[in-house]
DNA sequence: GTGAAAGCGCTAACAG
DNA sequence: CTGTTAGCGCTTTCAC
């Protein structure tokens, strides 16, 4: 990247405020010039600098998305969407994996903020409040409230929970399972749990709570959970995992122990994830797209300077298939 | 970030010049005047900027990843290993989804070179061979052999047809379908085709070849070519599908039409996506860990100015379970 | 050991 | 309509 504004001024003669003016259309020129200047930055092949611009403008169009793990298919989604909104409107995206560890999610915080990114989305957190409060940056979570003053974006987990228990209910499941990710992760998530436990109450039924430990995905501790929960209560006839790479887990020791599904355990999943779509998984589908773009429209609001609900909470619905 | 160099200078008493230097540890400076710039630097909550340094430099740290659609698990997975390598080395990463549109991809190329990022990682390639020659940027492709002279990092997708076809005729499988994406994608993986189309001619077995058109990963178009091929195909009783996704269409036609898999049908897929594991899915395990760390590696090496091979062929391995 | 000055590539006053 | 100048935040000669 020789070749700067300075060539191309040199090249036709004229100073670089007059190449500047051609570049940002500012101003009066002529069009022979215009044209001039076009042609020798076509010629040398200038592209201006994004660098010199930022430093300039205390502004590099960046975003900075922060996530637990790319490679989980909700996150793969919701990033789809959230970089195809942001590429829209003129931002680029940084994308950090946090893998749940704490040091790396600072480090990436620090990083970001070292790039002058405009401002982060955060779809993982695993430090304290007051950390987040610190950064001091437009921010915007994904799923997860970190605090009253961060705006977030979320679907209703409650309503999920509710819908998806009482349908396992409905299906007159009488031994009832709910799988989670860490409840401790104090995610919004954690609704799920909460509106499972309200419904299944008071009911005739047996129930049971079971949760991964902190690390993160990894399939192989699903696993391990899973088969777990089937040794100790053979007569499970309802599972509701709260992710469907949860419920996914539970057909296959569905299959591998010879469980009929639906016959003998119902199972209901939740995310929605449309690369699942193939699964004829009955699941709890959240509004991905829209929260991916809202959690970028909210973004920019606030680097733009205007003001952002704090609390968005979007609707969920049921897709029955044929796991109940 | 109002608080620069300056500030913390100004605070302590000294010149940007030795702010500078403590930052960067360059020259001898007393143990005292170093603790007093951490202390100010502290303070002030001060972060050097990136932005600065790149101007300067003329070094980002920063390189472009180019793909698809980072919602497709293969992708999503690539580049969570992509993150992790890219991160150990001191590179943050730009995230880029394509969709396979020309237009979306160039302009991303000229987003990325305008952002002066350091090298670009191809995942996806939709123009022509010059287009990509002329980038004049450090260049690796993934899965894809754009021109002879940008260095490529794939697996063995003929190896994989061979392996994946062979056991589909080792199985007594006598009507057998080939499933893809687009083969005028021009991706490597036109190699299981031909690998497959090797391998069964001249046996005594009946073959179609079917594939998605260009619109990349529509998993609704992805169903109708496989409930199509079933009408057509009743006989089939294996499939070779060029996907894990696509594989799972398969397996969700065969439930809908009843065929017992691997009982009436065999099927076989591609890739060995990790969140895929519970699927009891045979399929070709590429190694997509090593793949995404080769193409940082080999990237980097590039911006270093070190050579680095043109092609890197991996092996793959069958991993056979449930459904053959 | 420390500072002054120049410059990375660009834009924005301010003149003319 | 076009050019001169200053400066964004930082590092790096080159002096002292």
């Amino acid at each position: 990247m020789a070749v700067t504004i300075k060539d191309v001024a040199e090249k036709v003669g004229v100073s670089v405020t007059t190449v500047s003016r051609v570049l940002n259309n500012r101003g009066y020129l002529s069009e022979s010039l215009k044209q001039k200047v076009n042609d020798a930055m076509e010629e040398l092949n200038y592209h201006p600098s994004e660098v010199a611009r930022s430093l300039l403008r205390k502004k590099s169009n960046i975003i900075g998305l922060i996530l637990p793990d790319i490679s989980h298919p909700f996150f793969g989604e919701v990033t789809k969407h959230i970089e195809a909104y942001a590429y829209e409107q003129g931002y680029k995206l940084m994308l950090c994996n946090s893998l749940h560890h704490k040091k790396k999610e600072k480090e990436y915080i620090d990083l970001l903020r070292a790039s002058r990114v405009d401002g982060i989305i955060m779809g993982s957190h695993t430090m304290s409040v007051n950390d987040y409060k610190s950064i001091n940056l437009p921010l915007v979570s994904l799923d997860r409230q970190i605090s009253k003053s961060i705006p977030f974006i979320a679907s209703d987990n409650y309503q999920g929970g509710v819908l998806a228990t009482r349908l396992l209910l409905r299906k007159k499941c009488r031994s009832i399972a709910y799988l989670s990710g860490n409840l401790r992760l104090n995610l919004l998530a954690k609704q799920r749990h909460d509106a499972f436990l309200e419904q299944v109450r008071g009911q005739d039924v047996e129930y049971t709570v079971r949760q991964t430990d902190l690390n993160g995905f990894k399939y192989k501790d699903y696993e391990k959970l899973v088969s777990s929960l089937f040794e100790e209560r053979p007569e499970l006839d309802g599972v509701f995992a709260s992710s469907d790479m949860l419920a996914l887990q539970v057909l296959k020791q569905c299959r591998r122990l010879g469980r009929a599904v639906p016959g003998q355990v119902k199972v209901i999943g939740y995310d929605g994830i449309a690369a699942l779509d193939a699964e004829d998984l009955t699941t709890i589908v959240q509004p991905i797209k829209k929260m991916g773009e809202l959690a970028v429209q909210y973004l920019l609001q606030q680097i733009a300077g205007e003001p952002v609900p704090l609390e968005t909470i979007l609707p969920v619905r049921l897709s029955e298939k044929g796991t109940t």
